[in-house]
DNA sequence: GTTGTTGTGGAACGTTGTTCCATGCGTATT
DNA sequence: AATACGCATGGAACAACGTTCCACAACAAC
């Protein structure tokens, strides 16, 4: 049964809710650790245990935060269309939500089977199911795309962690690691120095958006299914 | 100029490969939390400021132990058969070493540019050359195939470290997440209610390798070329 | 033997997540 | 109205971490 909450004694009292807020603005703020419990407590004018009442650990706060955003994200994600062009609106609403707030994507990754990678995991599934593919080839397909946003999630939190760390911006980021790149040895990593100039100016967001045009274009071969057209 | 070593005061010195050595046992043996200076002082039966003297820092030692795993991996995959087959190869080879040694995972993830995200680009790229698809494609290909076998990466990483710290295996540890799943709400949940099933015997490589198989599909579906198949 | 450099070991510092507990406030009971 | 109870709070304390620092040992050159 539950209990209707006793009204709290002040109206700015501690709650889950507050304390989740203020950890995504210190996150988006400092990024993935820019979350301690101590700043936390300071801006919510109380003292670290009083947080631990209503969080579990910092493990749990982090994917509450992740889940708040993820959650705000996918309920702005159209819900017409073709599956297909379903699936590339969500999957570019994450990307930008993840560019947006870099430490979502390491938080996704730490916590597989918590709710909000199982809200992507749903939203995917079901049009996963609209595009027409067989029950049995469901689970691999929905898989394989949400493994792929994944790992695109986590090197741009990783990247722009870095950034961060060392104070650069994406571009000089970009630009050192290409310098790095055409310095290696020409025998043995000649593909990476050809590549090396195109990572200068690529976009991040278009290449994205090739990739999961490579996976959508391979279930269509596979799985093939009558008619529908993106 | 190279100035050689002048002469190590014991064979039993310290040296970047006998720290990275035993970072890597610590690793396998504790998992990401396992790598700790103290620890690693202990074994090498020294001061944690000796070590200070051959390694930069933690995230340096780590991403080096990580090389080292990357780069024996790879020596040990096929370099004949077509490049379709190649591809597989490497991907598998680096599934079972991430399975084996899942901090690898991580330590992958938090270092995108570094030597072993590059060497993996490298001989993934080369293959994605051999494929015949077109130098302008050749940038997002080998992104969308990095990209998936890093989200793979991660979600293992972070599944293996769960089942460390609370102790599961992973039998359990699906077992619960399927549970929890089949609890969710019927309406809004209903996809992830369906295959929750699926999760508690599924065969993670299998789908590694069907997402990959997607992935290639659509390369070769997009990116048409003359003839050779797997 | 003396000097100088290359490595070494361990103490110390600042910061973190987490635990613990004395105290305050609100509500219910008498 | 006074008391008692329990939810909620704030902050002190603890253990562990990465990292820095420095006194000093081992070797090389002279």
């Amino acid at each position: 049964m539950e209990k209707t909450r006793p009204s709290p004694r002040r109206d700015e009292s501690l709650s889950r809710e507050r304390i989740v807020d203020a950890a995504i603005a210190l996150l988006d703020a400092g990024g993935a650790d820019g979350l301690t419990f101590r700043a936390l407590a300071e801006r919510l004018a109380t003292g670290a245990g009083a947080i631990y009442y209503h969080v579990a650990n910092k493990s749990d706060l982090l994917t509450a935060a992740c889940d708040s955003v993820i959650a705000h994200t996918l309920a702005e994600c159209a819900v017409d269309g073709s599956p297909a062009a379903q699936i590339r609106d969500i999957a570019l609403g994450l990307f930008d939500a993840i560019d947006a707030h870099a430490w979502v994507g390491s938080a996704l990754a730490g916590a597989p089977g918590e709710l909000p990678g199982v809200r992507i995991l749903e939203r995917i599934g079901r049009q996963v199911d609209a595009l027409g593919v067989p029950h049995g080839g469901q689970w691999a397909a929905v898989c394989a795309l949400v493994n792929y946003i994944m790992g695109v999630a986590g090197q741009n939190a990783a990247n722009s962690q870095i950034a961060r760390t060392h104070a650069y911006d994406r571009a000089s980021l970009l630009d050192a690691m290409a310098t790095r790149w055409s310095q290696l040895d020409a025998q043995q990593f000649s593909f990476t120095r050809s590549v090396a100039d195109q990572l200068r100016d690529h976009d991040d967001r278009a290449d994205y958006l090739t990739g999961l045009d490579l996976i959508l274009q391979g279930m269509e071969t596979l799985y093939a299914h009558p008619g529908q057209k993106d």
